[in-house]
DNA sequence: TTGAATTTGTGCGTATGTATA
DNA sequence: GTATACATACGCACAAATTCA
């Protein structure tokens, strides 16, 4: 720790507590000291530390929570991404728990891209259904899935009582069904994904959208997902 | 813009400001008001003002320069990821204009993961060439690409000359290649890849590790493609 | 249920450092 | 060298969320 070294305060203490974490002197989920504490300890101004603490938690390292603390964060998650992918069997495979929870339902007039990968026309109708996927009852992402109407009317509703889209669509007949394409990008959540997933808004989000089809070729469902950047990596196999 | 209105004051700056620059009042690459100018204008201090734009920059939308200003930030680049990934032909596809440059050449000892993806026992030589990928003269992509050393000696000088991971391979006697996986997260860049992509730290980077085979099923390279998030958009076809 | 204590979040004013033009 | 613009740092005050008596 040294000052007029050209480096900033904010950017050492940064450095000296993610050695810290890596090093295990503070485990995953254990509580740091608070921002009054560190700045004592770094002979520091308050907002010196929280620099340092809001770019720990950028980096995925930290979790900082109004009124409870900064909390080192815990480990990741493998999602393979392939033409079956399946959200259940996949977190299973590694041998934590999944779990959904519906954030909300709706009937909605198809727009721009959700009519382009649904192939309807502007207008039509596509039901969607906004989810949580959880692991171990924490949650990884967020996702919006969009389906036609004309085939999938009610899938909501099945949604609902199963917590699965796989065995939502096999109520419509739909036994079996391929991922066709996956955009991915990396972004900032907006507020309310943020809240949702738990997270900081300055800490990434994978974003991805996604199309589904069924054994013709027909899409069947688009989703958008936005999934949790520190705690969820995306696994393509070609 | 209001105070005590239960919204900091510097997230309705954030939205006003976001608003402007996607209603085109603010075109791509123009430079805002100075922070001075726009806290005088919302009568908010600086500080909030600069709040505001870390908010924006995080979030992809500007571009703040030490000492010249503050910029609204370009259009995004869609990048095709298949069995047959070429970072030329993707880019020469979309009418654009790709182009590469060498950061770094050198011959290491393969450890952990690259020995794992190489099929090298540890301590076997590797070749890595660390290069910036380029769009219309800008960098989207710095890429570290590994090469098991007894059969690619060279190739690092290979790249040099002819700037493409392809032709450097076609030397090597490898006229196909495939991509066999691809392992992708969100994250925050270093200091090094946010000064070598001229983009902040804050600002979320797609961090790629690839594997390449060759005809035979045979691992010919390792790559770690760290990507300007809000310049890239991988698209993964099945 | 209320209220106090604790902890993080927001905002202002000021001073100084550093990069750019 | 000078002026301008962003970066870092301090100190103070109060708001908001959480916890616990």
């Amino acid at each position: 720790m040294e000052r007029g070294s050209g480096i900033a305060m904010w950017r050492q203490i940064e450095d000296r507590v993610r050695q810290d974490i890596i090093e295990g002197r503070w485990k995953p989920g254990e509580r740091l000291p608070t921002e009054t504490g560190l700045a004592q300890q770094f002979s520091v101004n308050r907002h010196t530390v929280r620099r340092a603490l809001a770019a720990l938690r950028d980096g995925g390292l930290v979790r900082i929570e109004q009124g409870r603390g900064t909390f080192v964060q815990d480990d990741v998650i493998d999602y393979a991404v392939t033409r079956r992918t399946r959200f259940s069997e996949n977190i299973a495979n590694l041998e934590r728990r999944p779990s959904g929870q519906v954030v909300r339902t709706a009937t909605v007039r198809a727009t721009g891209p959700i009519a382009a990968a649904l192939k309807l026309r502007r207008g039509q109708q596509a039901v969607l259904v906004e989810a949580i996927n959880m692991v171990d009852g924490r949650p990884v992402s967020v996702v919006a899935h969009y389906f036609p109407f004309m085939r999938f009317k009610g899938i909501d509703a099945a949604y609902r009582e199963t917590g699965s889209i796989t065995k939502s669509l096999k109520r419509f007949g739909i036994d079996d069904y391929f991922r066709k394409s996956s955009r991915v990008s990396a972004r900032l959540p907006d507020a309310d994904d943020a809240h949702l997933l738990n997270m900081a808004r300055a800490q990434p989000i994978l974003f991805t959208e996604s199309i589904n089809v069924d054994v013709d070729g027909q899409p069947i469902e688009y989703s958008i997902a936005r999934g949790a950047g520190h705690r969820l990596q995306l696994v393509f196999e070609f």
